[in-house]
DNA sequence: AATGAATGAGCATTCATTCAT
DNA sequence: TATGAATGAATGCTCATTCAT
């Protein structure tokens, strides 16, 4: 009842709420959003199943959480390390590494991303709307200041120029996730640059 | 009279195949494809639910025949259209070009292509093995071409700069799909290029 | 359409009916009624789905009528071979003989007859009341017979004792049809009536 | 409290098995293991249909259980009757006066046993491969039993004679299950053992 | 008579969610 | 908070039967 005890339920909460969501990202990883059972979950966290709904609206938010907060982690992460850099050429790998470093560290996290969260229109949308512009957004405007600076070529639309990037590091993790061979993710993000910055002309 | 009955009967069968694999695609895209009820297929294609099973083995093997026979048409017509272009920076261009035109054109289909078939990591495995992996061979065939006669840099490995320019490509109809704003697609062919090719870098 | 043709006919139509109820007798055997399908019996029997709807009102009538089939031959030779015998106890023996060896000849139709057609209340309600309680009728007045010239005890009822016998030699048929060792059926007729006959008791 | 509610809980958990148990005898009788639908057998039993799957496997499963539970409380008490009985007639008499009166007791239990538990050649072979041999061999060992005492004749296979017991018991199981006149069951096995022991002929 | 494509009613089973304890 | 027994709506698939040819 004192201020550790109260810490104490609180941290409690935390643990359940953290085991459910790591429980969640394993196994719908694993079997597939649509295949995995609220029951797998909770046994996977160690949990009653009802205890399940102390913490989360249903099946679908323990998904929609995994996102927010992977990519609220990531999205802050992407800020902190941008901020030092000036070089809009540093910038755009760092992004990369970062993109790549990430989810190559967490490969559930990563099947979860690439492939679960796209099985579904609806998801889709309402995560695009969200967080995932915003990230977008990030990128845009990186390059947008190159272009500014005079380091980027202006005659393309920084959009594009943005949902080209993301597109080319997206494709390399899932392809890293479908691929039978295990090989480092985070060492393409320099390979990534190199062409997208440099393009694939012969000088 | 005979021969045109049998051919009746043939054709019969073969629209009522192609009207549960239309169905399939456009309840798949408007709902996703766990969330579509077998019954809203038929429905959609005007059989009967039994009907459906005349054709297909199971609601999975609509989707898989959708993609086969997609990914089939796809394929073959990146192949006739490289034919008879020389230049690798033009045959680059066509394959953007056919990949964002056939697409563009088809909005339910890009959508089960972009969405659904990501949906489950099983689907993935089993698309991405089969072909899947052939179209980005020709890409990267393309690629490798274009090294040999000094067109594109050396320094690259062909495979990733395929997955990097398919990745560019899948992006822009991802978000052309969940874009709220309607816009012709194939126009982004020529930018995609333009960055792929000649690099973000000012000159 | 002479006689000739109106006879290959008639015998066109027999045969496919004969060929449905043969097939009938060989799946139910196989598969079991309630498992088999009208498509396996029309497969087995080398015609179209529909045509058996030309000699069955359905599933249920191709079970019945091998039923009705059987029993009728099954009465008829129990008839003719009681007739010209005078002896009680020879009467007995010879319907055990006849029982045994019609259904040990013809393990499908034994199979259908001792398991299938007791898979429904149904089922037995209405066939128990027909051409069954013919059969045990037979069986009862020979019994009554027997008593009647004092061979047989007088203080038994005779329908009691005819079930008692039905049920003996039933029992026979469903053992050996379980049976995973193959032996002959018929043999075991004397037994049966020496013991149904002399009693169990020790002299 | 503690062990009274847990006691309780454990009832609670029993009495819903046991029920569904005796609403799958009462249905499965009524219309036949195989048009009983679960949600019937649910419903008799005043549960949800899900519920019916925390007991058993499926429906076979209840079909199993009800067999299985009532062919151990009838070999044991079968058992238990015979050991104190030494006259080997006695003890013939008195598993007739079981099986009878077991089976004359529970009408619905009987149809299930004799009708519905036969409609399968599956079934048949599970079961008579497992309690049902037990059960046949109690009355085989009482006979052997009674040859070596030289109560009963030597000249029958005990195997054999037990099966026409047994076949004659079954026999006015079924009778009495299909008839539509109402008498009780359990006097008819004095008239059974006198027929089976003294056998039919006049002395 | 014969066919077999088409039908659509029927059902066992699953599983997200609730709620009494 | 935590539990897990109970719920019951939801659905893919089967198969007996029909009927246009």
């Amino acid at each position: 009842m004192a201020r550790a005890a109260r810490q104490t339920a609180k941290n409690g909460v935390s643990d359940k709420r953290e085991a459910i969501l790591r429980a969640g990202i394993k196994v719908f990883a694993a079997k597939g959003f649509f295949n995995s059972k609220v029951a797998d979950v909770a046994a996977e966290a160690g949990v009653a199943d009802g205890t399940v709904y102390l913490y989360f609206k249903g099946k679908d938010d323990i998904l929609h959480s995994i996102f927010d907060r992977a990519m609220a982690e990531f999205i802050a992460e992407g800020r902190r390390e941008l901020e030092n850099i000036d070089d809009p050429v540093r910038q755009i790998a760092k992004i990369a590494e970062v993109h790549l470093s990430r989810l190559g560290a967490d490969r559930a996290l990563a099947v979860v991303f690439q492939i679960e969260l796209r099985g579904s229109t609806k998801f889709m949308e309402e995560f695009s709307a969200a967080a995932f512009a915003e990230y977008l957004e990030i990128i845009r405007k990186t390059i947008e200041a190159g272009q500014k600076r005079g380091v980027f070529r202006s005659d393309v639309k920084p959009v594009l120029a943005a949902k080209m990037f993301y597109g080319a590091l997206d494709e390399m993790v899932t392809n890293w996730i479908l691929s039978k061979k295990a090989y480092p993710l985070e060492p393409l993000a320099g390979e990534v640059v190199k062409v997208f910055v440099g393009g694939l002309k012969a000088q």
